[in-house]
RNA sequence: GCGUCCUUAGCUCAGUUGGUAGAGCAACGCAUUUACACUGCGAAGGUCGGGGGUUCGAGUCCCUCAGGACGCACCA
């Protein structure tokens, strides 16, 4: 028996030396498996990417969740033979990269991203995003990822660039992509454009207020945005709504806090009789609904009284206030005038940008949209068809169907998506321009900057590029062997977070360009939370770090401890205790496999079996069948959970105990059985358990005389 | 407002297609130079949120009520 067993087991001698025999074995990469002999050249595939990890610092224990399922999905189906891909990345992440390093610049020199200009401030976030992503590299190593890194992909490096320039004129010529005037998502303190899934609303209490906007008009007009009523152009009242019908269609011109105003009434059925005084002003270049509103009755667009820093714009007294103030100042006015009405508290859900946490100012402005409500050419089906259509016709399965539900009542309200940003990390807008004339994909040949075209000044939202992931990981637009081979892939796997960020557009942005589905199955995985349940934070000190973790436990117990019992969509909660626990576990394989090879040295594998022991080896078989079939249904918390106790309470307890006086007996032929039972057990043992805790499993199975793979991480799996 | 999920042992959660309730942790009793930086054995603990229905049979399906979490939404 190897010496190494007379100590109890250490993860952190163990760990970083089998990842880096993995690594060098070239066995995370298919091509070598094949070539090696491990798998079959006409092996059936298994294909996944890896949800690609932003490059804006270091990973936390969500992506330790996820790397513990999707690296175990991947080592069984390795196992069995399958021919299996799993492609690492990560995600240039745009808005956020920047955002970390433009306040880190102004902490640490006081400068903003246009005192830098965007050469040096592309520097310095490319500088950032290389060391994050060497960081990440190596959490995901250190977490026992079997990824195939000869095929690393970053969603802003060359192959991918051409990829989503593609896409673009694709989608652009398919007349799917528009650039369009209209209310955007803007947010004051990134000073750039955000889609509706970047919002996150913040419910707070607001001041509504009645008033009128002078004292000859006859209908009260209730907001609970004054500053904004200096931009008004006309008051909508519903169409049945009695008290208002004989003022329908009449004009009127007043003077709002200095500001001239010409308002017409106009009925439009959006509008709710029973809200405040059933009349709303309609500011048509600071709210949505009153942007529509006015385009209905063909009131003017033009006004606008607000800017991009969230400051007036009007002339007099209001001009360069904040819009915080602005307001207080019109209360005031209408108040002193004799105006006011009415001033009453109202719950309200204000508008927040998630990354900066600006108040979001809805302003006018020309942007690059995707159409999804326009029919695809050669499809017969509008983009949002194309998105619910592989999961209405079971294309798309997901794993916890209730995601189904989720998915589809998303898309029904779904809007056309905003994907341009006024930031500069990230791809930048593959249209130039030059007078009226305009070019998207390519620039145009030649010295196009001589020629007198420009570019767009716009990058895309990173949930582009993001999208294209599936394919553009594969060499796409290339026609590589790799594409043909691997999609498309057979799972997703990420946070139920980004199913519409993330997971939607890939559905719609593979069935536009390839005409296929991205993947064939989802599986979400839910938060992780601290031991008390809640969210962990920063600003709570209650994060954990999956490397700390690992250094204290080992990624084995991490690994255990976020796979047990954690069903896929429901949050978890996570301690310190119940990681050790499967510390612990470790220390017991390390153990029973000590007890083992010291009991069987010079056994006989091909001793016949007792009837007893042919008993113990079916129970195992009817584990090892249970288990697969779960893990092939992705229950794998509940295959984790079985091996945990089958090793533990089964093997351990009872049939080593059992087993003590027969190897000390007289009874040649029982102790000659025994020993090969229990060479057999643990062998199938640890390879069922190899796709859970691959650390540990791998450094026993090097020692075993059962050994029948260069690694365990080839070896065939126990089918029963 | 629309939608989704949750409510099972003190705590955290399982319970795959309906067949007389399970795990981990905690707590209790006992054992222990044992393969085990500990571990083993044993006992205890639940009217499966309330009510109703379908069924030979419901934690599991349907309805309803209550509490909680979350998602979406242009209520000015």
């Amino acid at each position: 028996m190897d010496e190494k067993f007379l100590k109890p087991y250490n993860p952190n001698e163990t760990e970083g030396r089998i990842y880096e025999a993995w690594e060098k074995s070239g066995l995370f990469n298919p091509d070598t498996c094949i070539a090696e002999g491990v798998t079959k050249d006409d092996a059936l595939t298994f294909s996944m990417v890896l949800p690609p990890p932003n490059v804006t610092g270091r990973l936390h224990m969500g992506h330790a969740l996820m790397l513990a399922i999707e690296d175990a999905i991947i080592r069984f189906k390795r196992m069995r033979g399958f021919r299996t891909l799993w492609i690492p990345g990560t995600d240039h992440a745009a808005i956020a990269t920047q955002s970390v390093v433009e306040k880190q610049v102004k902490k640490e020199e006081g400068l903003s991203r246009h005192d830098l200009g965007r050469e040096e401030l592309m520097k310095r976030v490319q500088a950032f995003a290389a060391e994050s992503h060497d960081t990440i590299i190596g959490q995901l190593k250190t977490m026992g990822a079997s990824l195939d890194w000869s095929r690393e992909a970053f969603t802003l490096d060359e192959t991918r660039s051409r990829a989503v320039r593609t896409v673009f004129k694709k989608m652009y010529d398919a007349g799917l992509i528009y650039r369009g005037l209209r209310i955007v998502n803007w947010d004051p303190k990134g000073q750039t454009t955000i889609s509706d899934d970047e919002i996150v609303y913040e419910e707070r209490t607001a001041k509504l207020y009645t008033f009128r906007y002078s004292k000859d008009f006859p209908i009260p007009v209730a907001t609970t945005r004054p500053e904004t009523k200096v931009g008004d152009v006309g008051v909508a009242v519903h169409p049945d709504d009695a008290r208002y019908k004989e003022y329908v269609g009449k004009e009127y011109d007043v003077v709002f806090c200095d500001v001239p105003l010409h308002i017409k009434v106009v009925a439009d059925k959006d509008v709710d009789p029973a809200f405040g005084t059933g009349a709303v002003g309609i500011t048509p270049a600071h709210s949505k609904i009153d942007w529509e509103i006015a385009d209905r009755h063909e009131l003017s667009h033009e006004v606008i009284v607000i800017n991009e820093y969230a400051k007036m714009t009007v002339p007099g007294r209001l001009e360069g206030k904040k819009v915080t103030e602005a307001r207080e100042e019109i209360v005031e006015w209408l108040k002193s005038e004799g105006l006011l009405e009415k001033e009453e508290e109202t719950p309200q859900q204000v508008a927040t940008a998630e990354r900066t946490g600006g108040i979001i100012e809805p302003l006018p402005k020309l942007q690059w949209w995707i159409d999804v409500n326009k029919e695809v050419p050669g499809r017969g089906m509008t983009l949002k068809e194309l998105m619910l259509d592989p999961v209405k016709t079971g294309a798309i399965t997901f794993v916890s169907e209730h995601f189904e539900k989720v998915y589809v009542h998303w898309i029904e309200n779904l809007r056309d998506w905003c994907i341009s940003r006024q930031i500069w990390y990230g791809h930048r807008i593959p249209v130039w321009y030059r007078g009226e004339e305009a070019v998207a994909g390519e620039a145009p040949a030649g010295d196009w900057a001589k020629d007198g075209w420009t570019q767009d000044e716009d990058t895309l939202d990173t949930w582009f590029s993001a999208g294209i992931w599936t394919f553009s990981t594969l060499g796409w637009p290339e026609s590589t062997k790799d594409l043909a081979t691997y999609h498309p892939t057979d799972l997703i796997e990420t946070g139920y977070d980004i199913l519409f960020f993330w997971v939607a557009r890939m559905i719609l942005m593979t069935e536009f360009t390839l005409g296929q589905v991205p993947f064939k199955t989802v599986y979400l995985h839910g938060l992780v939370r601290d031991a008390q349940g809640r969210k962990m934070s920063k600003s709570l000190g209650n994060n954990m770090d999956p490397l700390d973790v690992a250094a204290k436990f080992g990624a084995d117990a991490a690994r255990m401890a976020l796979v047990v019992g954690n069903t896929p969509g429901t949050d978890m909660r996570i301690s310190e205790d119940k990681i050790k626990g499967y510390k612990l576990f470790a220390n017991k394989l390390w153990n029973i496999s000590r007890f083992i090879l010291e009991n069987t040295q010079g056994a006989d594998l091909a001793a016949p079996l007792s009837e007893q022991d042919q008993a113990h080896l079916a129970t195992l078989d009817d584990i090892a069948k249970d288990v697969t079939a779960d893990i092939e249904a992705y229950r794998i918390y509940l295959a984790a959970e079985k091996l945990y106790h089958y090793v533990w309470h089964e093997l351990a307890d009872k049939i080593l105990e059992e087993s003590k006086p027969i190897i000390q007996g007289d009874d040649a032929a029982a102790k000659a059985s025994r020993q090969a039972l229990l060479l057999t057990l643990l062998d199938r043992s640890l390879k069922l358990l190899h796709p859970f805790m691959p650390f540990v499993t791998e450094e026993i199975y090097q020692s075993m005389p059962t050994k029948d793979a260069s690694f365990l991480m080839v070896a065939k799996w126990p089918e029963a």
